[in-house]
DNA sequence: CGCCAGGGGAGCT
DNA sequence: AGCTCCCCTGGC
């Protein structure tokens, strides 16, 4: 089988897996982690710096390298960490290696309708259950098969309960009337993937069950908009516990979301080693 | 304008 | 048995 060999600094497969951002990557049992985009495939494996990606090297240099975010150098961004900010320093050490993923963005859009009131592994569920129901059928290189992504236009077509049975509970008629926006070009997602921060937001606002913390995930995950700050539940404790004076959002200016990131990943998982 | 119930159900305590 | 969960909508 091809693959594709690099020596990748500040970057884990794991981190990026458990920080909350993409619901299609998971690792099985041997350390190989499974990663579906859209409708392609990729296992991948890491050893400490050393990443291997089990596809071909056009693959890899066309589609994985951006989708990943390997050009950038986090460094430039924990470095601007102030130093007197010992949480912040202590958040950022113990999520070193994340990124923030470049995914697509109906796929984002979904993904997030279906993460309010919900929790991780729950939203993994869903996701894999509406993929199983509505998106395309793929065959992998040892000949397994894998779902696509549902499109917009099968999901349109349902009635607004219908994803109840994919365990969406009340958010199915979100992700339906969403599917039903774009179709009917009241939405246009070509557009809205080159608008600046704001008027991105703004667009995606004025979607049925978007609000501004779904539209703020979806401008960091999908638009790379890392001036984005998602403020949820975990967030906003930390925000309460540490920032009672406000988060010094002017000193991170254009990559508050980034930082948001290692905060939420230290939240949700760096407190149970303590 | 602000407040708050309700929505489904898994996974935790 | 109760509470929480990367909330948003709609009614008051």
């Amino acid at each position: 089988m091809d693959m594709v060999t690099r020596t990748i600094p500040n970057f884990s497969l794991s981190q990026i897996c458990r920080s909350g951002q993409c619901f299609r990557m998971e690792e099985k049992e041997d350390h190989t982690m499974v990663i579906i985009a859209g409708d392609r495939y990729l296992e991948a494996r890491q050893q400490g710096e050393e990443c291997c990606f089990y596809c071909e090297e056009t693959e890899f240099e066309d589609f994985w390298k951006e989708y990943f975010d390997l050009e950038n150098d986090y460094a430039v961004y924990t470095e601007r960490i102030n130093p007197n900010d010992a949480y912040l320093r202590q958040a950022v050490g113990y999520g070193s290696g994340i990124r923030i993923l470049r995914q697509e963005l109906w796929e984002m859009i979904v993904s997030f309708l279906i993460s309010q009131q919900n929790n991780i592994v729950r939203i993994r569920r869903c996701i894999k259950n509406i993929c199983e129901h509505y998106g395309d059928i793929h065959v992998n290189g040892r000949g397994e098969v894998y779902y696509g992504f549902p499109k917009p236009e099968v999901l349109a077509e349902l009635q607004d309960d219908d994803l109840k049975a994919c365990n969406l509970g009340y958010r199915s008629k979100y992700v339906v009337r969403a599917a039903r926006s774009v179709v009917s070009g009241e939405i246009d997602l070509e557009t809205v993937s080159r608008l600046p921060y704001c008027k991105a937001r703004e667009a995606l606002l004025s979607l049925y069950g978007v609000g501004e913390k779904v539209a703020d995930c979806i401008c960091l995950f999908a638009l790379h908009h890392l001036q984005a700050f998602p403020v949820d539940t975990h967030i906003q404790q930390a925000m309460q516990a540490h920032y009672r004076r406000g988060f010094p959002k002017r000193r991170y200016q254009g990559f508050q979301g980034v930082i948001q990131q290692y905060i939420f990943y230290y939240e949700l998982y760096g407190k149970m080693e303590a």
